[in-house]
RNA sequence: GGUCCCUUCGUCUAGCGGUCUAGGACGUCGGCCUCUCACGCCGUUAACAUGGGUUCGAGUCCCAUAGGGAUCACCA
């Protein structure tokens, strides 16, 4: 194992996010790719906000993807704990050694003034920073719980090297002192996320670009407190289709709707991975292939806009590719739900029906609800059976019944063989054929192979239908 | 508004000074295949934001402008 060391630190305030998947994918990748360690913190000193469900909801989500991590919940680690309520002590020391270094100090001003002072500032145009009014303050008003804040550097200039937006550089003037830990105790953001990183000796912090302008100042705290500096790489956001940042709005954004919505875990990490990152011409990549050729360099700077359709045809590509038994496992659920399904189905035969109906399918879902004629009674469409069980066919259509009636090996070939014979003896060609029966059999004029349905469908029940659309 | 980031077909992207009259993929449109619908296959469509430099030569380097995004909390 080498010594590099990534993590993916969500907040368990909702549902896991896809800019998060993304994010915690390319942390994941460059562990395994490497050979690191992955680590999954939960940051969830916003007690207000945060859940346990969520925090199920982010475990669900990590693991429905396949990406596992090595230090963690439920991992264990010799780096926790691994959630930061859990690690309030470590927190406090840490403040501690910021007041006894005076790089901190007690502020007593009221969140009042504060933004009392904030907005006049931004009223006069002048850029809202913190006057340091209380630094070396002597008079400790009574009746309050200060805040303590880190003392930001106040002249020269703090350097990014991010591995993937390159030097960045911010003028320390237009930092403040940021609040560490808040009046009730907690600490906050930006204080917290530096010791987390440097105590789980985090080696590399991968995270979205929103982030960037928070690094020189979290750099300024690993200087502050004596910690090596880890390496920064700011990922380019996911934008929804008015490059917007992606939002509700704009569909599905929790990664486990995907998985309702009949998605398949391969097609949702290869698509996010071509997101911002890319290698050469290829489009497909399976797990390993990601895995054996990601690197940082191939990641572009650009913010990227989420699109449904490239998704489709991922999904579709990936649901072709998987065992036809595999997939017919994951539409039990999915059948039981509509109802079309009391016991559980014979899976050498879902698979016939996956078969038959997965290339026509972009989703699960899809491929359900392309298939409901063969599951209960078809609903007739008037038009089709106007158009197509005409009484002009309707012998021809007796015929094949009765040919049908002395198959015992119900499948393709003797099928085959049954409708060349009515061809022949009717004349008519195999669309005028085929097409009412598949009206009969289904209710419309859309299936899959005529065959594949009589075979799906079985003997009798097609004799069944056939005999009650002929009347 | 300050600061920071970003800018190649509608979208994801290749391109790392000459091989670019810019390549691939999704989508679109057209065709072929065909028992329907699809799949598949073939073809089509469409882009270097603008203006200055640097250079023999710029999609590729630099600077402006414009546009987009992020961030400026006792949220993370």
């Amino acid at each position: 194992m080498s010594d590099i060391r990534v993590r993916f630190a969500p907040s368990p305030t909702g549902f896991l996010h896809i800019g998060g998947v993304r994010t915690a994918l390319f942390n994941w990748l460059y562990a395994r790719h490497y050979g690191g360690t992955f680590i999954l913190r939960i940051e969830d000193t916003d007690q207000e906000r945060s859940t346990d469900e969520s925090i199920k909801a982010i475990i669900d989500g990590m693991e429905w993807c396949g990406m596992d991590w090595d230090e963690g919940p439920g991992r264990g680690g010799d780096f926790g704990p691994y959630r930061q309520t859990e690690r309030l002590d470590i927190y406090r020391e840490h403040v501690d050694k910021l007041l006894a270094s005076g790089r901190a100090y007690k502020c007593y001003c009221s969140p009042e003034e504060l933004e009392e002072r904030r907005s006049a500032a931004l009223a006069e145009g002048r850029p809202p920073k913190y006057d340091r009014r209380c630094l070396g303050r002597t008079d400790i008003p009574e009746g309050r719980t200060p805040v303590i804040r880190f003392k930001a550097e106040e002249e020269g200039k703090t350097v990014v090297n991010d591995l993937i937006k390159g030097t960045v550089t911010f003028d320390n003037s237009v930092m403040d002192d940021l609040i560490i830990m808040r009046s009730d105790g907690f600490p906050t953001y930006n204080f917290v996320v530096v010791i987390d990183d440097a105590t789980m000796k985090v080696t590399h912090v991968l995270r979205g670009d929103d982030h960037l302008n928070n690094t020189p100042r979290q750099i300024q705290i690993y200087k502050a407190l004596g910690y090596p500096v880890p390496e920064f790489g700011h990922l380019s956001m996911i934008l929804g289709s008015d490059k917007a940042r992606l939002s509700k709005r704009h569909g599905a954004t929790s990664i486990m709707q995907y998985k309702e919505m009949g998605y398949l875990p391969e097609a949702m990490v290869n698509y996010l991975v071509r997101l911002g990152w890319s290698f050469g011409d290829q489009e497909i990549f399976s797990v390993k292939e990601m895995v054996d050729n990601f690197t940082l360099d191939s990641i572009s700077t650009s913010a990227a806009i989420f699109n449904p359709e490239k998704l489709n045809w991922i999904n579709h590509h990936w649901i072709n590719q998987r065992p036809v038994e595999e997939i017919a496992e994951l539409i039990v659920p999915m059948l039981e739900e509509r109802g079309w399904i009391t016991q559980r189905p014979d899976i050498a035969w879902l698979s016939k029906v996956v078969l038959a109906q997965r290339e026509k399918s972009h989703t699960l879902v899809e491929l359900v609800e392309l298939s409901p004629y063969l599951f209960k009674e078809p609903v007739m469409d008037e038009k089709s059976v106007e158009k197509f069980l005409t009484d002009e066919i309707k012998p021809v259509l007796r015929q094949l019944i009765g040919l049908i009636e002395g198959i015992d090996d119900f499948t393709h070939g003797p099928l085959e063989a049954a409708f060349h014979q009515v061809m022949e003896a009717s004349g008519l060609k195999m669309g005028k054929v085929a097409q009412p029966v598949r009206v009969a059999l289904t209710g419309g004029t859309v299936s899959p192979g005529i065959y594949d349905v009589l075979e799906i469908l079985g003997k009798d029940e097609s004799l069944r239908r056939l005999k009650k659309a002929v009347g």
